[in-house]
DNA sequence: GCAGCCTACATTTTT
DNA sequence: TGTAGGCTGC
């Protein structure tokens, strides 16, 4: 067992205890998922079977190459571990028990665009008005119920939520949410939330069921712990109950999804519910320099809420945070990978670009970057929402496929049935659904039966459809997944329009038809899925998303959310537009008004860091078209002062000009070099008349006295009457003459020392 | 039923 | 800036 011999004490000890109720909290950086890696296969060298763990992650990603870590110590045997996401493992036990809760085992995933279809779809129908009744805003609500396993029934029952409702002026939320349930059943769907709380209805309901797979897992283990809901957590708790072998490994201070529900109370109080358990802290940083480290725990120690621990590491103490001020956002594209050249020549060929990320808080605010990389001839990469699956070309196609499996769909049949066009319009759609609503029969019935609901000349095509449809489900009970989808491509006229269509968009999107079909090619020849069936590759797509596809391994810069990074690692690390209302998002802070959140965000952004960090933020940024004014983060204030870096505007002419020296792309650069000299560094108005960034007083707040003369970009000018320091509670009252008014300042970002 | 034009509106994060 | 939905005219 040489492998447990590469471990420090407390890994170690994570790693054997394997009886009772344990808790890891791992800071960032230290070997997390090694340890949740070979405890597993410790436990199975200890004699437990692998269908008898259940481990549960919160990524696709992180369970395959957990599964694939695994197999390296104890061979193929991995492969009949329980490990997945939650959403996929328990999607995988409903399809089993089904039945029990009155769907059938085929029932369909609801992505999120298909819950909003049919949201906004009820609204409609409600004659209610869509402007008070955003489909997002409802969608949120429910999901925020159902992640607390309100029931429709109970959401109705409670007075609580009827007066909050009312608050909100949406006093029909309750009806809205029950008809919804309905729906989805109907439709015999589940959306994402539904697979966790049915699974909890399940468990509930059936305790025969509960019992048969509480007595399966011996073992249950939890990744990124600090990421469950009430949902989940129930779900693991009961799981657990009888063999109380519960092992959640988590930090609580990398909790960033709070908008899904996430409780971080689940691990501030998880020993609340397991008295005798056990505790282990991972403190030691095998990723970061010391510098780096000691930035990131400076800032998130203006937490309140956090489990005590403190993160040390024996690397180096590495080089300074660089912080990059640019005038506008094209200019901090062009900064940044002006940066990135820099640091690739300075590291000679040990540095690629594959050690880079550029780090955002919005998916948005991708696009300057990409523009400067692009025009210096540095390959990237972005991790996106869900570029691939969510084309109209590949969601019709998977559409076609979903409807096959089940009629009831409602949201996929919306979709297909008049794509490629059939003469059949909104208006027929509509009918149909009313009718079904009416005469409480299946959309499917009324399709079918087309002629006689509907009359023979609007019926007619609808008949037809039905027809093809059934033939589709045909093939599919005979067919491989692959098979099958190549014949409704085909039969369904979907690949002959996209064909016919000789566009630059429509060659796009056929080949785009082509790559999913290439994948399910790809999905059937691979041995471990099984069965090959359409059923087993829907399941799998219905659950991906941006962060798994094209994990190939190519040289790029890697672009994406913070949130997306979570997990990762890179040598050097860009946290982009540090920008007050923006990261802090403004609508982080005014929906949630939870601060530390964004602060635990900007610590996950920090600590994905090894080598070297930069953190950048622009004073004036196009939004909507509109250039706006922006200001320096509060968060750069919490950086440690000693460590940080300042880039200098010589040092910024340098980054832009040095790709000039290299041979090698001494063409690209300097026809680069020439754009940029050309072009104004500020896409409109003077960067000389802006304002020094100095005089901002978030780089020095201690510069603020009471009597001292402000100005404010919205009040105006004015006075501050009062001061309140407190850790990272920073209050100020300022009198404003020009508003006559005084205003309790929170953000110091919004003030200016005149 | 459908294509094309116009306007209004929105940008937080994702299983 | 880009897209989604509404309106108009065929």
């Amino acid at each position: 067992m040489n492998y447990l011999d590469t471990l420090n004490p407390p890994q170690k000890e994570a790693v054997t205890t394997t009886q009772g109720p344990l808790m890891v909290i791992a800071g960032a950086g230290s070997g997390k998922t090694r340890v949740l890696t070979f405890k597993i296969a410790y436990l199975m060298e200890h004699g437990i079977e692998p269908f008898n763990i259940l481990a549960l992650t919160f990524t696709n990603k992180a369970a395959k190459e957990m599964r694939n870590r695994i197999e390296k110590i104890v061979g193929t045997e991995a492969r009949n571990l329980w490990m997945g996401t939650f959403h996929s493992v328990f999607a995988k036990i409903l399809r089993f028990e089904a039945e029990k809760l009155g769907y059938t085992s085929n029932f369909t995933i609801y992505d999120t665009e298909d819950s909003l279809s049919l949201i906004k779809s009820i609204v409609k129908e409600f004659n209610l008005d869509d402007k008070v009744y955003k489909p997002n805003i409802v969608f949120s609500r429910i999901s925020g119920a159902k992640n607390r396993l309100v029931s429709w029934q109970e959401y109705n029952r409670n007075p609580v939520f009827a007066a909050e409702d009312r608050e909100q002026m949406k006093p029909e939320m309750g009806r809205l949410y029950k008809t919804y349930c309905e729906r989805c059943f109907r439709a015999n769907a589940m959306d994402f939330d539904d697979l966790l709380f049915q699974t909890n209805v399940l468990f509930r309901d059936h305790i025969d069921v509960l019992n048969k797979y509480q007595h399966k897992f011996h073992y249950v283990l939890v990744d990124e712990f600090q990421d469950t809901n009430l949902s989940q957590y129930l779900i693991t708790r009961k799981l657990a109950a009888v063999h109380q072998n519960i092992c959640v490994v988590g930090d609580d201070a990398q909790s960033i999804y709070s908008f899904r529900g996430a409780d971080i109370q689940n691990i501030l109080n998880f020993e609340k519910d397991y008295p005798d358990l056990k505790t282990v802290r991972l403190e030691q940083n095998y990723r970061s320099t010391q510098t780096i480290v000691k930035v990131a725990n400076k800032v998130i120690a203006n937490n309140k809420m956090q489990l005590r621990k403190e993160v040390w590491t024996s690397n180096d103490t590495g080089e300074p945070i660089e912080l990059i001020k640019a005038a506008t956002d094209g200019d901090e594209g062009r900064l940044v990978a002006g940066s990135i050249f820099e640091e690739k020549v300075r590291g000679g060929g040990g540095v690629s670009n594959k050690d880079f990320a550029i780090l955002y808080r919005t998916n948005s605010q991708s696009r300057s970057f990409e523009e400067a990389l692009r025009k210096m001839n540095i390959k990237y990469r972005i991790v996106a929402g869900l570029s691939f699956y969510q084309r109209k070309e590949i969601k019709d196609l998977i559409a076609y496929l979903r409807f096959t499996l089940n009629q009831n769909d409602e949201e996929a049949l919306k979709r297909i049935i008049n794509t490629p066009r059939r003469g059949i319009g909104d208006a027929t759609v509509s009918k149909i659904v009313v009718t079904a609503n009416d005469e409480k029969v299946s959309l499917w019935e009324v399709v079918c039966n087309a002629t006689k609901h509907l009359g023979a000349r609007v019926g007619k095509p609808v008949e037809e459809f039905s027809v093809l449809i059934k033939e589709f489900g045909i093939v599919e009970k005979q067919k491989d997944a692959y098979e099958t989808a190549l014949h409704v491509a085909n039969k369904s006229g979907l690949l002959k329009e996209l064909f016919d269509d000789k566009t630059v968009e429509g060659r796009a999107r056929y080949e785009n038809v082509q790559e999913l079909l290439n994948g399910i090619k790809g999905f059937v020849d691979m041995p471990s899925n099984e069965p090959k069936t359409l059923a087993t590759f829907l399941q799998q797509v219905s659950l991906l998303t941006g962060a798994d596809e094209n994990d190939n391994d190519d040289d790029k810069v890697t672009l994406m959310t913070i949130h997306a990074s979570k997990g990762l690692e890179f040598k050097y690390v860009y946290v982009v537009g540090m920008e007050e209302d923006l990261f802090p998002s403004q609508m982080m802070l005014s929906n949630r008004n939870d601060l530390e959140e964004e602060r635990r965000l900007f610590y996950v952004a920090i600590t994905r860091a090894e080598k070297k960090l930069f953190v950048s933020y622009a004073l004036q940024r196009y939004r909507f078209g509109n250039l706006r004014l922006c200001e320096p983060s509060r968060f750069l204030d919490e950086l440690d002062q000693k460590y940080i870096r300042t880039m200098k505007p010589s040092n910024i002419r340098e980054a832009i000009s040095t790709p000039q020296q290299n041979n090698l792309t001494k063409l690209a650069a300097t026809r680069t070099l020439n754009t940029v000299a050309k072009q104004p560094p500020v896409r409109s108005g003077t960067p000389t008349q802006q304002p020094e960034i100095q005089n901002f007083v978030p780089a020095r707040p201690e510069q603020l006295k009471v009597g001292q003369a402000v100005f404010h970009q919205k009040f105006g000018k004015g006075q501050i009457q009062q001061l309140d320091f407190e850790g990272a509670d920073r209050k100020a009252v300022v009198f404003f003459e020009q508003a006559g008014e005084k205003v309790l300042m929170l953000s110091f970002a919004k003030l200016m020392i005149l």
